[in-house]
DNA sequence: CTAAAATCCTGGTGGC
DNA sequence: TGCCACCAGGATTTTA
């Protein structure tokens, strides 16, 4: 159960500008409070009442909400962690475990059963996201750009991908993806790359990503949803990713998984070098 | 400096 | 059928 990376939090913002932008949170019920990363419980009760949500948007995998009175109220899904605005008397989810009042009668209801999900509110977003990468989707995001940053690297080409510092949004499926897309190997090392697989590599990152986002986003076993409750479609789209025994679409081969840094890997081993 | 391992969680899976 | 050990998996922290 893959959490969401860029496509699909991209997708959530795009979702929940409609039904909160303008609204005005009265409260919250948190039912877990480790989901609570910043400030204490009783702080974050107190600083969010009354606070107008003035914009959302999307910073890597995280969530970033702009606040009347500046502070951010920022949430990262992690696993299995979903945002879904309901009427105030629809029935309880299951695993709902912090819900938001909102002035009109709606909530926000942070669902997760997995627990990893966290919620911060902070008065400098860069305590939280600061320390981020580069967007790969950004239109100033260059070629030469992601090559220089590209070339202080030595180390394995997954682990890199799924460094939030090198590189922001990158998950587990798109970092298969992408390695598969630009024909290299997850274990790759990033010093031995020649400037034509850079290149490869930048294109396929952004093509797999653009692509992604254009089908909302990929859902396993449901644990990714849109803001409506609806799943992604980019779970038929997918080359390698959750694929293993099945033929490789470029050249038949089967699917392998291995695990690359703790992570399971999905690859063609025939197709990636 | 890098890299690997532990940590947090629980539904699902596989073994017997 | 039932029980249970084990796994996935992002980001952070700890250890080597």
């Amino acid at each position: 159960m893959p959490m969401p990376e860029l496509p699909e939090v991209e997708t959530i913002v795009n979702g929940l500008q409609g039904p909160l932008i303008g609204r005005t949170f009265t409260g919250v019920r948190i039912g877990w409070e480790n989901i609570i990363a910043r400030p204490t419980v009783s702080e974050f009760q107190r600083r969010i009442r009354g606070r107008r949500i003035l914009s959302i948007r999307r910073r890597g995998k995280y969530l970033i909400f702009d606040l009347s009175g500046g502070d951010s109220l920022i949430i990262h899904l992690k696993m299995t962690g979903q945002l879904l605005v309901k009427p105030a008397d629809a029935p309880a989810d299951k695993y709902g475990h912090t819900v938001f009042d909102l002035d009109d009668g709606t909530q926000l209801r942070f669902l997760d059963v997995r627990k990893f999900g966290r919620v911060y509110l902070v008065a400098d977003e860069n305590e939280v996201v600061g320390a981020l990468g580069p967007e790969p989707l950004a239109d100033d995001f260059t070629l030469s750009q992601f090559s220089a940053l590209v070339r202080k690297r030595k180390g394995a080409l997954k682990p890199l991908l799924l460094n939030q510092r090198f590189m922001a949004g990158i998950g587990n499926i798109y970092a298969d993806e992408a390695l598969f897309v630009a024909g290299l190997h997850p274990r790759h090392k990033a010093d031995t790359l020649t400037d034509e697989e850079i290149e490869r590599l930048y294109r396929a990152i952004r093509q797999v990503l653009r692509q992604a986002l254009a089908d909302e986003g990929t859902t396993f076993d449901g644990a990714y949803r849109k803001a409506d409750g609806r799943e992604g479609r980019h779970q038929e789209n997918l080359k390698v990713f959750r694929r293993k025994g099945q033929p490789c679409p470029r050249c038949g081969h089967p699917i392998e998984r291995i695990v690359v840094g703790g992570r399971g890997t999905y690859l063609c081993t025939r197709c990636q070098k």
